[in-house]
DNA sequence: GATGAATGAGCCTTCATTCAT
DNA sequence: TATGAATGAAGGCTCATTCAT
């Protein structure tokens, strides 16, 4: 018996986001995504129920991956601004690391492909960092604004950092990071 | 291609924004932008040669909408920090007014229907922003930063903002807008 | 503006039966259908939503047809036996002349594609062969045995000899007609 | 193809049969069948060449099943009434007791799995109720009918009452066999 | 022999586009 | 110009069959 290759999800996983940064959401087609991760169409469905589960699966995934890179190395009790720096690095990283898997959370977001609960999951992904922000407002070091808008202040702000680097083929490099951080820190300090 | 009747092309746009927002991209489909719209499918085809023309054609003038919103109102010669802070309102209120079109930017952008050239258009929208940065660089109001990182790191935090108020239901008051305003300010600022 | 061809629908149902007696109902696909029906397999769903109620509008339509068939000329009025004669003989000869719908009808009505209300519907097609044959026990004409069986006993013999002459390719002449008819008539006679 | 468990070919014959009468033959796929059966789909494949040569077994399984049960019992040196009556009731037993093969004999008839040939065998099945039939017209006991019609008769009569105890779940009590023997025994009577 | 993952042709259905009215 | 029926290519999905284990 032909054992079950979970290594295939990956395959499919990657030749889905390929599709999505080339082709946007629209031009992902179960044959698309079959050719591209070099398995038969019908081999699709033996790993996902339909194309709903499919691009449902890896939305989830690509969150789960999401939360687990943007506070990697990070330590709740080190002081503030090393703490912020680290997850805002973390966050950039990711972003451009993996812009394909940014790029189809957002596209995604808006599809019929992902209901209601699934995204509020999505919501809850920056849980540690509104911590941080909280006790960075207690140390006086951070503005007395809603945890909200500072999160989307830093999240807007680095989102937009990657679509660029990607759009316009720029390359980063450590001293424009830290200027591009910089912005962010004094936005959010006291 | 007469077009005889410029109220139509306004219902057909109208109609696809619509369809974007509720369904994505990959729902608005010819025949349900001319049935929201209250049309014939044929008579799409009068308007716009083909749903590629459609879309374009609605892109650039999402683009240039916006643009005019950007700088109503702004005056080059008011004092950098009166023309900035006028600026990101006007950008900020487009966004929320116009949530839709940024969607439909959004989704479109990475469609097979958008095509480099147009996509190269869409990158001047900030030209005037940019010479307001230069001239609050030269006055040593804001930070010795490249135009292009000052203009992401404002208008990425924007953009998250109107998303957010959309996603999360969120209602702004003039407090909060000023909360972010300052925010932004704080960073770029010398 | 094309009109709607109403002629059009004859022509799929005549396709679908042609298409019943010569594959079965799982030959039944919508692009022969089509193709039998000299129409573009898109065109089918102009008229039917879909191939079940393509095959539940048929079925109905069948039903239809036969109950106006048995009742043909026949004269509640008339002699009991007159009136008997006259609805065997529509019968048969419906199933004779219309067999690829009873095929039809029979395929169908095991299949996914006609749920339960249909098939209650399909019942009371005898309703008034059930009246004549009360009539016939109370005119002491016909044994005392539920309609439900003296009906059972007519139609299902009749259905035979029509499945016969169409398997066998046997031809029917009145005086075979007429001993056939015997055989129900000294069957269901007090 | 060795056949060593023939105990997996009544699992397959039975899941079988029961997916046609749950679903019409449409619904019998290799996949349905294997999961009823409880093996692998491939284990099919080592029981039967292929879905054809699967429903054409089982087709002439249930024909030669039904040739020994309709005659089961019946001594021809009888008397004529009591060998018909004989086979009168093993044909309603066997019809009532296995209506699901009498179900996808109807349904298997008119697919395209059924060749010309295996039909030709089929029809052979009545031969000795023919010649009892002959038998009870030289006894002047029996009109003086064409076989043929007279089998037609009594076949299609005992098939429409099983399929109505099966559809309008009658129950069948021996008095009510009595009379629908009784039915067709005056029918075919001289 | 037994398994069930893998395959890809084919089915149902949709949708961009055309065309007769 | 406006209409919407008609078209058929293409997309989502299924299923008979094969094959590696």
């Amino acid at each position: 018996m032909k054992l079950r290759d979970e290594n295939k999800i990956a395959r499919i996983y990657k030749a889905t986001l390929k599709l999505v940064k080339a082709t946007g959401l629209s031009g992902v087609t179960m044959q698309a995504v079959a050719k591209e991760a070099k398995i038969a169409t019908g081999t699709l469905y033996i790993y996902f129920q339909n194309k709903e589960t499919l691009i449902a699966s890896l939305f989830q995934a690509c969150i789960k991956n999401s939360q687990g890179s943007f506070f990697k190395n990070y330590d709740a009790k080190a002081p503030f601004k090393v703490g912020f720096h680290t997850i805002w690095l973390n966050v950039l990283h990711h972003r451009l690391l993996r812009f394909e898997e940014s790029l189809f959370i957002e596209q995604a977001f808006h599809s019929p492909y992902i209901d209601e609960q699934i995204k509020v999951e999505a919501k809850k992904m920056f849980e540690p960092l509104k911590e941080l922000l909280a006790r960075g407002k207690k140390e006086h070091l951070v503005k007395d604004v809603d945890n909200f808008w500072l999160t989307a202040f830093m999240i807007g702000s680095i989102n937009e950092i990657s679509r660029r680097v990607n759009y316009y083929n720029k390359k980063l490099n450590p001293e424009v990071i830290d200027l591009n951080f910089q912005l962010c820190w004094d936005g959010i300090k006291a």
